[in-house]
Parts: structure tokens; sequence; C-alpha cells
DNA sequence: TTGTAGGCGTTATCAG
DNA sequence: CTGATAACGCCTACAA
């Protein structure tokens, strides 16, 4: 492998000029610069990224952590993230959390070790303390899915209020009124936010809230299918049934069809987060989209932005999420 | 950040025995391997990853290149890796080909620009000649869901053709003898011997080959409703319906579904592969697991045990596909 | 605009 | 078993 040293010679300059019009950052003179260039295309030269990396104490790359690799979210915000690194020439750096804490602070670690310029989480178990300390290190760290007040610029997430908002209100507009709900797990903001956006669909329509009527799932597909005998337990009346994720409400769906329901004439479903297979569900899951794959990717402009000093990027901190319409809801018809 | 040099100082030693208690590869007396571990210690001393890889020429990150970040397999795969990787130290760089020759061909470029220990690969586009080619240069590479004979030892697939004949032999088993069949492109290794192990079931029980019941799709969605469409348009009966992947079954349950036919009751539906959603399907699709995780995993040791000299690990190269009975098959009632 | 030289933090080869 | 010391390949003041 040809170095710098060797193309210097044969182009008959310093390395340091050789340097130079690699990182184009100090003028050299065009005729230089060509005896550089052909130099270089001669000998095959490549820079050895590793040195280059010693020398300049950056290393172009950026660490992800995700809770789970095979979680609906993971590839889609991967997808965001890699094209746009990768177009940018940095490269990514993979490793999982599991959702416990003691395994997200390992890996956060581990990439930190690597020497990351950048840090890319998702993470769900550890502390909001653990993340602004860790944030007053020198390696930048931007958070996906998850917001917490002092590094509000350094976070991308979803309106969850608003999407909650927008499957309720969806609902509440085919003309449903009794309504059930299937909530997220209470202690985290994303699902309190979801809960909260339906609750301001209801009101808006002067629909009581029905406490009865609400069950706090999991997040899971079981969760859905638990919620949903729940709820008939009751044996109070409902035409529509709210649930805080598409997971859940595939579980509600096929416990549903499992107990004698046509959907969705005897049942009005909602999921929320648009995963691939909402759409292979039957019926096709009417959601909520969750741009996971544009929050990827705003997560490396925002690394590209503010550590590799890239300009020009429209920078958004705050996604929409948006109804998606299929066939798991219709019409109330009395 | 502490150095060496600070620790060696502290311990009282040289640097170079600090590096020999940190690399354990020589000998070094327990009083001053003591020494330098407090020394270590005190100082919070972490090696510089970086610096060891220029000095070592070695990085201790193996490169990943997937089709698709977004596929179903993708996720599963990388999960593989990624957990026997880690838990040995090393580090995963992601890039995507998809699925394009010169894409592909790209991005193993990049990866090996990145000085990567190794490759693995999930290529489809570049030809058997540049993978040869490939492989005479010094990072080696391990392929996945591909069997290039002169690479033999380093591909790491799985017998298809004893995963369709597993499917085909299910169906038959059932009492089916009409039985259509949608393939992938036969362009694709896999597609062919998938049709092969299918043509094998049939011909172990005396069921002729249909060649008017047979179709080549292009393992999406689409395919599968596609085909559905030709094979029904034939007028020929059939009461099953094998198809070389779950996408393109999933695609002919809706078709199916949407023309008025009751499943598994008119029509049995078997796919291939086991993808997550497959599971989520209405009905449940019966399938082939195609344990991509385990693969993925298979990789990851082989590189252990030949790029990092790890010991012990036990090898397999072609995996073994099995079925998964679910909902969307059931026996032939005449 | 270009060259010189020191440094980045390790590993690895020699002697001792 | 341990210590010097030369790589590793590049970047970046500082000088010219």
């Amino acid at each position: 492998m040809a170095t710098i040293y060797e193309v210097s010679e044969l182009a008959g300059v310093s390395l340091a000029t050789v340097s130079r019009v690699m990182n184009k950052n100090t003028r050299v003179s065009e005729k230089t610069t060509k005896k550089v260039l052909d130099a270089m295309q001669q000998l095959g030269y490549k820079p050895n990224s590793i040195a280059q990396s010693l020398a300049s104490n950056r290393t172009n790359s950026v660490g992800i952590l995700v809770s789970e690799l095979h979680g609906p979210f993971f590839a889609q915000m991967m997808a965001g993230i890699e094209s746009a690194l990768r177009a940018a020439g940095k490269h990514v750096i993979i490793t999982t959390g599991h959702s416990e804490d003691d395994k997200e602070q390992d890996g956060i670690e581990f990439l930190i070790s690597r020497k990351c310029d950048a840090l890319i989480l998702h993470v769900e178990s550890v502390s909001d303390e653990y993340l602004i300390e860790l944030s007053k290190g020198k390696t930048p760290i931007y958070l996906i899915n998850r917001y917490v007040d002092e590094l509000k610029d350094n976070c991308i997430s979803l309106d969850n209020e608003l999407g909650g908002y927008l499957a309720s209100k969806s609902i509440v507009e085919q003309g449903h009124t009794n309504i059930a709900y299937i909530a997220g797990p209470q202690v985290k903001a994303d699902a309190r936010n979801r809960l909260k956006g339906h609750k301001k669909a209801l009101h808006e329509k002067n629909i009581p809230f029905n406490d009865a009527l609400f069950y706090e799932g999991d997040f899971n597909e079981i969760g859905g299918s638990k919620g949903l005998e729940y709820l008939l337990n009751t044996q109070l009346p409902f035409s529509a049934l709210v649930c805080a994720n598409d997971e859940m409400a595939s579980g509600a769906m096929k416990y549903a069809r499992e107990h004698g329901f046509n959907l969705p004439e005897d049942l009005s479903v909602i999921g929320f987060d648009n995963v691939i297979f909402a759409n292979y569900l039957y019926p096709t899951l009417t959601t909520i989209d969750n741009p996971v794959e544009e929050m990827g990717e705003m997560a490396a402009k925002m690394v590209l932005q503010n550590v590799y000093q890239f300009k020009n990027l429209n920078i958004n901190r705050v996604f929409e999420p948006t109804l998606i319409t299929r066939d798991s809801t219709q019409a109330f018809l009395k």
C-alpha cells in the first residue's frame, strides 16, 4: 500500500503538500495539485484512515445504540442514518442496549472507547441524569425518541401528543362515541403523551373519557389481547378501540377475531407507529405514521452539521405524525 | 486521557512492559503486573484503540454489507452478528449495497478503506468472479446466503433445496395433489434450489409437476398477487399454493381473500423464510424457517476463529431449514 | 504557496 | 523478564 510519503516523492513535493491537497483546507497551487493528484493516481494511493484518525483525533465514525436490532424501529432508523452518513463518507458503528440500564451504559462506553466522533442513541432505560452527565463528556450525543429538557437541542422526537390526537380525532369523526383505549406503560413519556392527545380529541367533541374503558398495556402484542379481554369483560359497549401502538393493536385484533368479531364491522381498531407489518395485518391496520426513518436521517444531519461542520442542512427536532387510513376502522353504524 | 506512558511512569516500569500486561502475550512477573494494573486503575487508563490499530495493523472491526437495511432479513442477521462480535470486543461497521452491482462494490471498497479486519457480505448483484478476485486481497471475506464454489469454506448458506422439499412435502402429505407454485426469480440460485426441492417432493409421491401451474415471481408481495391471478386464469383446479418466499405468499393471500376465497379452506398457502410478519398474517402463515440469525452468528464465529484466532468454536456452513406449521394450510378435503 | 519537524499512542523488535 | 527505540501513516503548527 502506497503511503503519503511515496506520493510526495513521485510528485516531487513535500508530504505536507500531499496532505494538503487531500484535505483541501489550505490553498495549493493548481500545478502542484495536479502533480500530486497524478502521483496518487499512478500509485493507487488510498489514505490510511487509521493514521488519519490518530493524527487528527477524528475517526469519521459515529456510534449508534439501539435497544434491539430486530425491533420494528431499528431497521428504518438505521436506513435513515446510514444513507445520510455514508454519503458524507462517515461510517456507522452499531451496538445494542437491550433496554437494560447497565447494558445500555456498556454499549455507550464501548462506542466511546472506539473513539466515535458522535453518538446517536435510542435508549430506554438509562436515566436522564446519566445522559446529562454523559453529554458533558467530549463525545457529543444525540437522542432519538427521547426528550430530555436539558439536552433539548440534541433530541429528536415525535410529537406523540399530536399523534394520539390525530388517531382519536379520526375515530371520533367517524361517529364513534364509545371508545376504549389500550395505553402503553405510563412510565414512558411517549405513552403518556399519546394518551394525552387521545383525551384532547375526546374533549374537543365533548365526549367524556371513560376510565372503565381504559387499560394500561405493555406495548407488546400480548398487552393488546389481554387489554381487549379486560375491556370486553367490563360488559360496557364500545365500537372503537384505540391502541397506543401497532403491536397492541395487532394483539387486540387477533383476540377479537378469535372471539367472533368481524373487523372492522364489529369493532374499529386503530394503532400507532405504522410499523411494516401494519400493512400485512387483516384487516390492514389504520394507524399513525411514525417517521422513524426521517428521524434517523435527521439525527445524521445534526451530527454532520454540529460535529463535522457541514453547512446548510435543514434541522428539525420535532416530527409530526400523520394518519394512515386503512381497513381496520370504519364509520360507526348504529 | 491518561496514556500508556503515564501509566508506565506511575508504575515505575517501561512503557513496553505496560503494553505487555495489556496484551498478555509475553510473560511478565506477577509483581510488575500488579504494579501496572494498579497504576492503570488509579489513572483510569483506557487504551487508545486508534493508536493500537495503527501500530498493530488490526482494527478489531468487521464490516458488514447487506442489501437493504429494512429488508426482513437484515435485522435478524445483524442481531446474530452483533451479539457474537460484541461479546468478543469487536465492533461492527454497517453499510448497504441496495442489490446493485456498483453500489455493492462501492460499499465493499468503503469497508476495506476503513481497514476492517474482515468482511461479512450479503451481496446479490456482484459477480462470482468479483468475489473470487476480492478474496485474494488481504481482507478476508465471508458470504452469507451465497454459495461460490471456489470460496466454499467462507460461505454460509441455507439448504434451500431441503427447504423447498420440506414445504412441498408437508403439502403433499396433507393430501393435496393439485399444487400450484410461485417461484422466485430463476436467476437466483436460492430460488432455483427451492424449486428443485419442490419437484423432488412431488416426484417422491408420484405427483407430476404441472408446468401450467407454475409462475415465476419476483420475491415481492406483488409477484404473489400477480402469480395467483395468473394461476387462477388458467382455470385449472388446485387446492394448494406453494410460494418460494413469504412476501409472495402474503401477496397471494391478499389477492385470494379479495377474490372471495376463504383461507385456508379454499386454498392452502405455504411460504418460505418465516419472516416476522408471517405470524401476523391472516391466517398466520405456514412456512419454512430460515435461520438467518443463526447464520449471522455463525458468520461472526467464523471471523472470530479465522481472523482473530479464537479456538473451539463449532463451525457449520450449511444450515437446515425447518417447517413451521401455522394456520394457512390444512388437509385437502375433497 | 510550500517545506520542516514534532507529535498522535501504541506495538514490536532487539538487546540486555 | 524488562527496557530502549524504531516503526505505524498522517496532520499541523511554524518557518521560510
